[in-house]
RNA sequence: GGACGGGUGGGUGAGUGGCUAAAACCAGCAGACUGUAAAUCUGCCGCUCCUUGCGGGCUACGGAGGUUCGAAUCCUCCCCCGUCCA
């Protein structure tokens, strides 16, 4: 690869910073740019990712879109799988203990992300790693080795273990040896630069220590700020539900996008789009005084991200239809269709069990006592009510906002 | 190994023999209002059966037994967590 490949020092820089949370430090990033500039080395930046839930969902894109920057820049972005130190589980975050995984849902979850990583990175550019291929065969006289390059009071010092301290909370000793076994990651890498969520922080941090320990010179690293979720308060996760996983269909993520505050917008905004920060200040200027309606700034946004995953096109089918059914409140233009045999006498709850999945008769009931129930474009309330299903024929059946289904009598 | 404290519904956490499907708060769901936003208000928030009733049955307070007409509450054993001592 030739030097002339490489932006201007300045200007990678400038691209590279756009929504980090802090970079640890910038001067030595600066130095590492400077010399692939001169060498025309690229630099070698890596995040690393423990497989521990089958699908990746926006909050893992940010800095994923990070490192696809830095690919963009003509680095080599290298996507290290945690398919080891997942088995540990990361203690970042956490208040108590995390069951291990198994090797088989490890290695499942690890298939699934490549797939879903390569809808942001350059399949042909991404150097892609396990940290299995050293950490599985490190003798334990090297573990031992490795522990005595760090001290459990420094280890204490992070924020997940001293406040489980504090609160008579469980801490079991694998656990101080996360970050040191992912250190190795970094040393057996030779990386310059390792991104990472600022949770993350503490555990780069170590990251940096031990490469030093080994002689080998300090990365940089570079955080981003943790995405926030639907509810614009917790972090987005899956296990908090307010999350908008890169799988989803167009419309459900553009629906589940409009229904952030206009607050957590600005966020989104940042650091799951491109719009440079000075567009994003003034879109925001022009929300405040009024001359930018925010629903509008919000259809934006939410068009910007489906495209990204899904295409222009699908974007504008889901816009379309998000406006139809939520703003003009009308039916869906495609819904599912139940088939059913005819009968004479069908209780309604049991209709609404068939529209959602899952829900217990009670529950259906108790949506029909609350007037969330539609049949045919009418609302029945009455938790009694039995239909006569014996003509064939198809009819609507809203459940709440979200959930419409055409049920199909069949001809007998 | 010893002494002591603790384990309650998705979360926090009250409850020390019946009035407890279990307070309160959070989260969640539905309705109203809207821009499917937020805020606010109202209601709901274990499962199931039906004649939908302040209805019947079942399941639930770490696990297994026991005492009792009746147990989240008392007893026994076990499992798990923490604190202090070593």
């Amino acid at each position: 690869m030739a030097a002339a490949a490489f932006k201007p020092i300045d200007e990678q820089l400038a691209y590279l910073k756009k929504g980090s949370a802090e970079i640890i430090r910038e001067d030595e990033l600066k130095q590492k740019l400077e010399n692939a500039a001169k060498t025309g080395k690229p630099l070698r930046v890596y995040l690393g990712v423990d497989p521990t839930a089958p699908d990746i969902h926006l909050g893992h894109t940010v800095v994923l879109r990070k490192l696809k920057h830095f690919q963009d820049m003509g680095h080599t972005a290298i996507f290290l799988i945690g398919d080891f130190s997942a088995m540990i589980g990361d203690p970042t975050g956490v208040s108590e203990t995390r069951p291990p995984l198994t090797r088989e849902q490890v290695d499942a979850n690890a298939r699934t992300y490549l797939a879903q990583v390569y809808k942001i990175l350059d399949k042909e550019k991404t150097e892609v790693r396990y940290n299995s291929e050293w950490l599985e065969k490190m003798p334990s006289q090297d573990i031992v080795r490795l522990c005595g390059h760090y001290r459990l009071a420094r280890m204490l010092e992070r924020e997940d273990f001293r406040s489980r301290l504090e609160n008579n909370h469980p801490i079991s000793v694998h656990e101080l040896l996360y970050p040191l076994l992912t250190a190795c990651d970094a040393v057996a890498l030779k990386s310059d630069v390792e991104l990472g969520a600022t949770e993350q922080k503490f555990n780069l941090l170590v990251h940096r220590d031990i490469q030093r320990e080994y002689g080998l010179p300090s990365q940089a690293i570079l955080t981003m700020p943790i995405l926030v979720g639907l509810d614009g308060e917790r972090k987005m996760s899956k296990s908090l539900g307010n999350y908008v996983g890169i799988t989803e269909a167009p419309g459900e993520m553009f629906g589940k996008l409009m229904s952030i505050s206009d607050q957590t917008m600005w966020p989104y905004y940042e650091l799951l789009t491109d719009f440079s920060s000075r567009d994003i200040a003034r879109m925001r200027e022009e929300v405040r005084t009024g001359a930018l309606h925010p629903k509008k700034a919000k259809m934006e946004l939410a068009h910007v991200i489906v495209t990204q995953f899904h295409g222009e096109e699908a974007a504008r089918r889901a816009a379309a239809e998000w406006d139809l059914v939520f703003s003009k409140r009308q039916l869906p233009s495609e819904m599912a269709v139940v088939p059913l045999e005819p009968a004479a006498k069908v209780k309604l709850s049991t209709l609404v069990g068939l529209a959602q999945a899952g829900t217990s008769r009670a529950s259906a009931e108790r949506l029909i006592k609350q007037g969330a129930v539609e049949w045919d474009g009418a609302r029945i309330d009455e938790v009694t009510r039995v239909l006569d299903l014996t003509e064939p024929g198809d009819h609507t059946l809203r459940v709440g906002k979200k959930t419409a289904i055409t049920i199909r009598v069949e001809k007998k």
